[in-house]
DNA sequence: GAGACGTGGAC
DNA sequence: TGTCCAAGTCT
């Protein structure tokens, strides 16, 4: 007879086992009174979205070092918090998170709503970044349900029905499964047991809290859970990049336009990325092959960038000189940042 | 609601 | 090398 999934277990189980994060108040700490900074828990949340932790952990102490609060970061300047930015992925989401803290500062008052409605009003924070707040920083009841969660529930209930058609049916079984008290650590609690146990592949079932109430685990499906429609094949795409220096050092650059690809970003002036490119360069000059093409994978199609150098002071139309000092590969997006490491040898 | 939107690590 | 995936949001 299976028995039946208890919040009790689990929160049991994160009392023992939960993770440190650099964002994150124990349970111990928490039950001892310490309350979450919604600010980080913000930040992080923003950060984790379709990222993992290990990548994470570093942008969240460079970013809480720089700007300490919301209202230091609603200050900042756009171009520092897009550097800093730089490698995470996402870009829109830095673009909004600087939205969501000037919104914040100037018309909350620095302080973060608690409740799901306002916080879903601001720029970056859908469904899951509202729910997750309104537990973790402010204990309220509400069900996070992101990728983590989907896979628990779709395991422990064994819902074949795949994704995405599945999921308001793994809501009504979150919800069912969530405590009126200690919302945030419960919250916490399920991410981590995905995130550690009930992993997409190989899940450690054995040492598993839920194990004996586990319908997937119990028909032998749980790690085929849950089922996704298959996906589209990427396509591949070409362009050029064209790595410009002058006679002082300094490097040709542009801001990316806000919306789209990389929006908002420093790269190298180019071509459009398409099946058949049309050169591009933003000056005329003895544009050299770099030697190197740079190949990079998006999320929804591979692209293939020649890669063009050359010296001249001409002034461009499109983008900047960016003096030899001021310019730090790490403020690129990868892309971008594998353009230069493909072109800087023919400067030496 | 389907597609756009990044990256690095695991296998 | 290729595929999948990771605390989603926006349009």
């Amino acid at each position: 007879m299976r028995e039946t999934a208890s919040s009790d277990a689990l929160l049991s189980w994160y009392d023992r086992h939960a993770r440190q994060l650099p964002w994150r108040v124990s349970p111990q700490d928490r039950a001892s009174g310490i309350k979450p900074d919604p600010y980080r828990i913000w930040l992080s949340e923003v950060m984790l979205q379709q990222t993992t932790v290990a990548a994470v952990k570093d942008y969240f102490l460079k970013f809480t070092a720089l700007w300490p609060t919301v209202r230091d970061l609603a200050e900042a300047d756009d171009a520092e918090v897009m550097a800093a930015w730089a490698g995470l992925g996402y870009y829109a989401r830095a673009r909004n998170l600087l939205k969501c803290a000037r919104v914040v500062t100037d018309e909350h008052g620095g302080v973060f709503p608690n409740d799901r409605d306002s916080l879903q009003a601001l720029p970056g924070i859908g469904p899951y970044t509202s729910a997750a707040i309104s537990a973790i920083a402010f204990d309220l009841p509400e069900t996070v349900l992101d990728g983590n969660v989907e896979r628990v529930m779709s395991r422990i209930h064994a819902v074949e029905a795949p994704l995405p058609t599945s999921k308001p049916e793994l809501m009504t079984l979150a919800q069912a499964l969530t405590p009126q008290k200690r919302a945030g650590d419960y919250a916490q609690a399920v991410m981590d047991l995905g995130a550690t146990i009930c992993t997409p592949k190989s899940p450690a079932c054995g040492i598993c809290p839920w194990l004996d109430a586990c319908e997937g685990r119990e028909k032998g499906i749980a790690s085929e859970l849950p089922r996704k429609l298959p996906k589209k094949a990427k396509p591949t795409r070409r362009g050029i990049a064209y790595v410009l220096r002058n006679s002082d050092g300094a490097w040709l650059l542009e801001t990316r336009p806000d919306k789209g690809l990389l929006g908002g970003m420093l790269g190298w002036p180019g071509s459009d990325w398409a099946e058949d490119p049309i050169p591009a360069p933003p000056v005329s000059a003895d544009w050299q092959p770099a030697g190197m093409e740079v190949r990079h994978t998006f999320t929804h199609f591979h692209l293939v960038l020649n890669v063009m150098v050359a010296e001249a002071d001409l002034e461009p139309e499109l983008g900047e000189f960016i003096p030899h000092q001021s310019f730090r590969p790490s403020d690129l997006p990868t892309v971008m940042r594998k353009v230069f490491d493909a072109a800087k040898h023919r400067f030496e």
